[in-house]
DNA sequence: TTGAGACGATTCATATGTGAACGATACGGT
DNA sequence: ACCGTATCGTTCACATATGAATCGTCTCAA
């Protein structure tokens, strides 16, 4: 699931660094990713399968694929796939929309829920490293930073 | 080639937000992967072909795809899907290595240099945006906590 | 009521990544 | 000189994403 690392440049002499910080945002971002897809691995689980299912619980009802492929930001036809390999490893039902016969809902099996529950610990845990290794002086500028960074 | 959303989580009430910062980290980096992406797509490129092509271009010379798989992190397997889908396209040849009848040689073409070219403007263009979008209050801070939390 | 257009899920083609298995080649120690 | 082992590229199966095309269903305006 990775991504490639990103090309370095033949640095332009402006701000020394400062072209270099956008590459740390993104290889910081690939290793804590990588991190987290190992982590949940351990579990069966990857971070979209755990996305679709801590939706599911935190919904504590079925929903329809669209709706989970708006709540995760993707394209429907991914969900369809994503739903289908976790009906095949049991962790959620289709189920037909009485309401509406063009929906198909996904509902959380128990297995799933438990699945869910051992994800959110995994998580959990890459958090409470990620955290630790935060210089707590920079904690709250990297947090104003990131979040002028996302518009 | 986008990542889904990050699940959102039921806050455990430790220090608030604290929690968040991980996930404004994945999200942030997703949105500039988001557009890197869509700017290089203008020139027919994607962050792993122009990977590709810078490598070729700065080495000057013709380089094995192991050799181009090591640099850019990825296994061997991709590089070669890499490389056809950018022989495909004419910016990239293979060539026998006379001295390792197993290796093969990736050589950027004329097309794939000019190709390199644009992608690198594209690339620099994003970047001077994501640089002016960053309080320069923060930008040491930012760069620091990015290196601290890169193993 | 009906028919046009919106909407939901699926399928297909494609891009990008991983990892296992394979065949060809190279190389070092005996 | 030969054999075991390492390395190289490829192929395959799979996971994850996008976007276009399709099919069924729904809804509203006329």
């Amino acid at each position: 699931m990775n991504r490639l690392k990103v090309p370095t440049e033949s640095a332009p002499a402006t701000s020394p660094g400062a072209e270099q910080v956008m590459f740390s945002l993104l290889g910081a971002a690939h290793a804590l990713e990588d991190r987290l897809e190992r982590a949940l691995g351990q579990v069966g689980l990857s971070m979209s399968k755990l996305g679709v299912l801590t939706q599911l619980v935190e919904a504590r009802e079925p929903l329809p694929l669209s709706e989970l492929a708006a709540r995760l930001s993707c394209v429907r036809s991914n969900m369809t796939q994503l739903v289908d390999r976790l009906e095949a490893d049991g962790l959620v039902r289709r189920i037909d929309d009485a309401s509406d016969r063009r929906s198909v809902l996904a509902s959380v099996t128990r297995l799933g829920e438990e699945r869910q529950a051992e994800g959110a610990r995994q998580l959990a845990k890459v958090r409470e490293g990620f955290t630790a290794a935060l210089p707590p002086a920079d904690r709250a500028a990297l947090a104003r930073a990131l979040a002028a960074l996302t518009p």
